[in-house]
RNA sequence: GGCGCCAUGGUGUAAUUGGUUAACACGCCGCCCUCUCAAGGCGGAGAGUUCGGGUUCGAUCCCCGAUGGCGCUACCA
């Protein structure tokens, strides 16, 4: 088979020093959807060569936010595959290897500058304002001479010899992007301590695991042509190059914790939904040809992308559309999937019991279902519903008449008369109120009294709930009177019990 | 300072690889629905494509320059 039409290869390489960031995963979703369009590979690679900050829990912890997302991998940790190991840390044999060979071939030499040498060339360098590379002190020291001081122990670092023409590589996004020679510097593969530099590493390990397609970050377009000089220097040939744009803040910077919550887990533990995430983090960066869509489920985005159509300008971040989006998931979503979901939120405020200390009565979980379809409309994540539902297991009557805005709905000629009238129907009703019951009285206060509209619902409505504004009357009697028979951490209060507190609240000189 | 990348309404993207009244979505505004807030439905405002040159009969699109933003400039990743 022509090497053209072999299936590419492409590789996510995060390092574990931290939490899994949006921009990263994005870079993993385009890494992912590339490969699942094309049939290719995906394979996940840990960059664990910074051994101060990598550790095993955001290991895990990015496998499992990745996993969450939907992005499985077809070789890496715990999928071992021909080019195993997928730790760098794991690989260091094979990088020392590479390194004698390169030395050998003087395609590398050991640099013995000390880094006070090496920041005084700097210095200069950005005096008389000419690009910060290296001198090349030790790039033509005698073989003999290079062995004798490294056997004499002398401390060094082994460099690439940058060779004498342009850099420069294809860019799937950008074109062909070029770097005179003499704007890049011999880079440093190993340090004097042994250990390999990542940008080194990374070569050798998309090369050895034949990466076709590398795609990541744009704040990697600079490493490039070093990179590609690593290929040239053992003769392989460098894969396809894609830089993503960088993801910014509403402020134009570099989205970063500054802005609030940006990685996966975060999101996760709010309650936006990973396939709310995925569209939306294909949507910024990329476009489906014609551009007119914006909702693609997980095998639409895999039939429809393309590298050719990613954006190379940066991108703002707009938690705006990522709540539209969420929004519209959580409304298209299983409403047992959701209401598993959402119930963690409620058990979390105290609302219900933790969901797995034992599988909840029946009655309870339908009763949440029809909770949930009360306040999900309004949702943008799922970490808001306790607060929205917060009246059904907390009333507090003397909040509700300290509300300004409430206190000027009661004001009315018509408020006291009306709550009266309702009251005293509720009191003279045995058994629960049904949403008919409601409508029948409310009828009967609307010609008693003579209010309507407004005038009529606000005050009942306040007594009920707390506020003069929520959900329709109609499903939300039904839920607190079922809920009311319930057993719960929290006992909801009844319209008998709410109207009574509410009434005796307001003698009781609430104001 | 050097090198590189980028530039379409507030935001994300389109525009048969030069010919459009510059499209779609989010957001915003208004209307409808409704006791209310959301949701939902309908409609509207908002860019002449950062600026300046050039090529062309004709540039969002091609070339040059400027400006601005961002990145890299480590024996960090």
């Amino acid at each position: 088979m022509p090497p053209s039409l072999q299936p590419p290869r492409v590789r996510f390489a995060p390092s574990p020093t931290g939490f899994l960031h949006v921009g990263n995963a994005r870079t993993a979703l385009y890494n992912w959807l590339f490969a699942r369009h094309t049939g290719g590979a995906f394979l996940l690679r840990i960059e664990d060569t910074d051994l101060d900050r990598s550790e095993v829990r955001h290991e895990k912890q990015l496998m499992e936010d990745l996993l969450w997302l939907g992005i499985d991998w077809d070789e890496g940790p715990g999928v071992e595959g021909p080019h195993a190991p997928y730790r760098q840390s794991e690989r260091l044999g094979i990088y020392r290897e590479h390194t004698d060979r390169l030395l050998a071939e003087g395609k590398a030499y050991r640099c013995f500058c000390t880094t006070e040498q090496l920041e005084e060339e700097r210095r200069e360098a950005a005096a008389a304002h000419k690009p910060q590379v290296y001198s090349g002190r030790c790039r033509n020291l005698s073989d003999a001479d290079s062995a004798a001081r490294a056997s004499r122990g002398e401390p060094f670092a082994v460099r690439l010899r940058i060779p004498d023409h342009p850099l420069r590589f294809h860019d799937i996004v950008r074109g062909v992007v070029e770097f005179p020679n003499e704007t890049v510097s011999d880079p440093i593969l190993v340090r004097s301590s042994g250990m390999p530099v990542y940008n080194y590493v990374v070569t050798l390990d998309d090369a050895l695991m034949e990466i076709t397609h590398v795609i990541r970050g744009d704040d990697h377009i600079s490493n490039t042509p070093k990179q590609v000089a690593i290929y040239e220097a053992f003769g392989w040939k460098p894969p396809e190059f894609a830089h993503l744009s960088t993801i910014l803040g509403s402020d134009r910077e570099r989205l970063s914790k500054r802005h609030g919550a940006t990685s996966v887990a975060s999101f996760r533990e709010m309650g936006i939904l990973p396939e709310a995430l995925v569209n939306y983090l294909a949507l910024l960066g990329w476009g489906a040809e014609g551009g007119t869509r914006e909702l693609f489920s997980r095998e639409e985005l895999v039939k429809e992308f393309r590298l050719e159509r990613v954006t190379a300008s940066p991108a703002i971040f707009d938690w705006e559309k990522l709540h539209w989006l969420n929004r519209h998931y959580l409304k298209a979503a299983d409403p047992e999937r959701i209401a598993e979901l959402a119930w963690s939120y409620f058990a979390a405020a105290g609302f219900l019991a933790p969901r797995d200390e034992a599988s909840p009565a029946a009655a309870v979980d339908a009763w949440f279902g029809r909770l949930l379809a009360l306040f999900l409309p309004s949702a943008n994540q799922l970490d808001e519903l306790p607060a929205k539902a917060a009246f059904v297991f907390r009333f507090d009557p003397a909040t509700a008449h300290a509300n300004d805005e409430n206190a000027a709905l009661l004001a009315t000629e018509s408020a006291p008369k009306v709550l009266a009238a309702f009251a005293a129907r509720v009191a003279a009703h045995a058994g629960s109120v049904n949403p008919e019951q409601f409508k029948t009285w409310m009828n009967e206060i609307k010609v008693e009294t003579g209010a309507k509209g407004k005038d009529l619902f606000h005050p009942v409505r306040i007594a009920i709930t707390g506020s003069h504004s929520g959900p329709e009357f109609d499903k939300l009697i039904p839920v607190l009177e079922d809920g009311s028979q319930l057993e719960l951490p929290v006992h909801v209060l009844g319209v008998r019990e709410r109207i009574e507190q509410f009434m005796g609240s307001v003698m009781g000189g609430g104001q």
